[in-house]
DNA sequence: ATATTAGATGTAACTGATTACATCCGTTAG
DNA sequence: CTAACGGATGTAATCAGTTACATCTAATAT
């Protein structure tokens, strides 16, 4: 069933269809109903292909994420769709395992199809590559990094903020020796970590001693990076861990091998998740707006749609805060103290 | 940058262009080699929807799903993909909420922008929809459930006797009382797990008190489920819980409430995830084959889409089976029986 | 009564690919 | 020497829409 068969049946031409479909306001009423009534008895929906080869725009856009086990990408996820369902856009899903070669597919598909936009939560493409993409018209957003990455519209969680607070906060504790787990797979963000972490402890002015351990994210890998510390007797007495499924993991193996946890162990965490708050000890955490993130990150997106403006200059940039949630495996100061008698 | 500006630079024809990038072996060597070298200079793809119009095929498929927090819709997500890329298809990714007229609109979606399959894990839609959807050449499947649903293909998790299998599970360890967290927004598996279940305790002949009980999914309602049974002294003896976020709340309200695990009760779970394996005690659940799920969804899918055969005949089914990861939060007969005394 | 105008609709060009069919040319067979 | 053939390439129709422009009608202005 096409456009002309429908335009046959109603008596009426080809532009007219069209019209009902675009322009209703300029159709005769009664023509509209008869046309819409033959559109609903055939069964007849526009071709989208014929549709995108005039129009040039697909009102769809494209998701690259390195995961989906993540509390935080989910809520990523989650507001992106929100955003676009509520502009009509189609969302193409591509999980890219952070996988460069897997990115690099995915971003040839985006350029096939000419999606309208991309939304890059992973991106380990060279910069030229992105460029690329958006001198062939497609306006990208990076979400979640502030890495310069060749898109034009920079959306992201000031994860260094978050370090210094939390490492503020153990300081503040009393901690005088804190470890930082990180995450091996995401260099940029254990780079903006570090600086954080850093930041606090050379502003809090003690001799703190400080130690960088590199792991992988996830709970199993928490608890074995744990564990492996607890064998060799080199569990710092405070710990930030990168990710809460490392944290979760942690937490766990010091129950397993007899760690008090925050007793021996001081324990939070760089993300926040459902769990963190269900473990015993709660784990202090960060809370992330990830949702937020998510919802902003695609406006952006669709402003830059919208504008077509696409500069290749400076690119926009929006900042949002993670905010310290409290628990208890980090203890408290009084505690600490008794420690230290 | 199309497809006669590049014949044009290259000194051929259209049809040569489209030859190169079709049938590759049709042309001659040094031709293709001009005419490669020309797109990449020209940095040229080719136009998707041209291509579509014309071939008729997207390739591309939809996943409908109504929620990406649990663990196995990940991993079923995770397998669609993979079997997806490994084709060449890319997936639009459609959250619907679980929400009757978001997957309405979705459908909408597919049928316009002409995609090959859909695969539905979320569907409350009325089967004469997927029918009509069927009837405009696109195939369905429908994934984790096997309720008669309009689609071509069904590929789910066999609830029923996974219910079975845990109920036979907590009765031998002794237990006489036992109840049934469900999910009342799943209302279809729930009444698979309630066959499962009453299944297994009528086959054992013993005289159990059954009960059960209706919730929603997730953490929190798991934690506020068991905290108004116990404040009400309404908490079974044993309890199986329809998912993983509900069975780690309870266990959390448990310990809250001083209501020890597996001695006072019994806990499994329907599904399983880390965190199961994590809580203590660990929980006792079933693990489903959700990465299996997803591919082998995605491969019947693919399936009905190359054989175009479409009979609206009865459902291809396929069935996988969960399997009993017994841990400690079930306690174990010796106990029981002390119990009993 | 005629010119003007606006609103509704129609005609046909155009989007960028694919491909059936036509053409061209060199090779081999008769 | 010519016919037949087959490989490489070109021509033009086709897919299903959108829309600039043309046309027609009827209402209003002069």
């Amino acid at each position: 069933m096409n456009i002309r068969k429908v335009a046959e049946m109603a008596g009426v031409s080809v532009a007219t269809i069209s019209r009902v479909l675009n322009h209703p306001e300029q159709v005769l009423p009664e023509t509209r109903e008869r046309v819409l009534a033959v559109m609903k008895e055939q069964n007849y929906t526009p071709n989208w292909f014929a549709r995108g080869l005039n129009l040039g725009t697909t009102h769809t856009i494209a998701l690259l994420i390195p995961n989906i086990e993540s509390e935080t990408n989910q809520r990523i996820i989650s507001g992106i769709e929100t955003i676009a369902r509520s502009k009509g856009y189609a969302v193409f899903f591509c999980n890219t395992h952070g996988d460069q070669a897997i990115e690099e597919e995915s971003l040839d598909m985006c350029e096939n199809r000419r999606v309208d936009g991309v939304a890059f939560v992973s991106l380990n493409l060279p910069e030229e590559r992105v460029q690329q993409a958006r001198e062939n018209g497609i306006p990208c957003v990076h979400v979640g990094k502030n890495r310069s990455s060749g898109c034009d519209t920079l959306c992201y969680i000031d994860f260094e903020e978050g370090a210094y607070r939390l490492t503020r906060h153990l300081i503040s504790l009393g901690h005088e020796e804190i470890g930082l787990l990180l995450d091996s797979s995401e260099r940029h963000r254990s780079a903006q970590i570090e600086a954080g972490f850093l930041g606090a402890v050379r502003e809090s002015g003690k001799k703190i001693r400080t130690k960088q351990i590199s792991g992988e994210a996830g709970v199993q890998n928490g608890y074995f990076a744990a564990q492996r510390m607890i064998k060799r007797k080199e569990l710092p007495r405070a710990l930030i861990a990168a990710g809460d499924g490392q944290a979760l993991g942690v937490i766990k193996a010091a129950q397993d091998l007899g760690v008090a946890v925050p007793d021996e162990l001081a324990l939070a965490s760089m993300t926040d998740s459902p769990m963190c708050s269900i473990v015993n000890p709660p784990i202090t955490a960060l809370e992330l707006p990830a949702n937020k993130l998510g919802m902003a990150a695609a406006r952006l997106l669709f402003d830059s749609i919208e504008n077509k403006e696409l500069e290749l200059g400076v690119p926009q940039e929006m900042i949002l805060q993670p905010k310290l949630k409290i628990r208890k495996s980090c203890g408290n100061t009084k505690y600490i103290y008794e420690l230290f008698d």
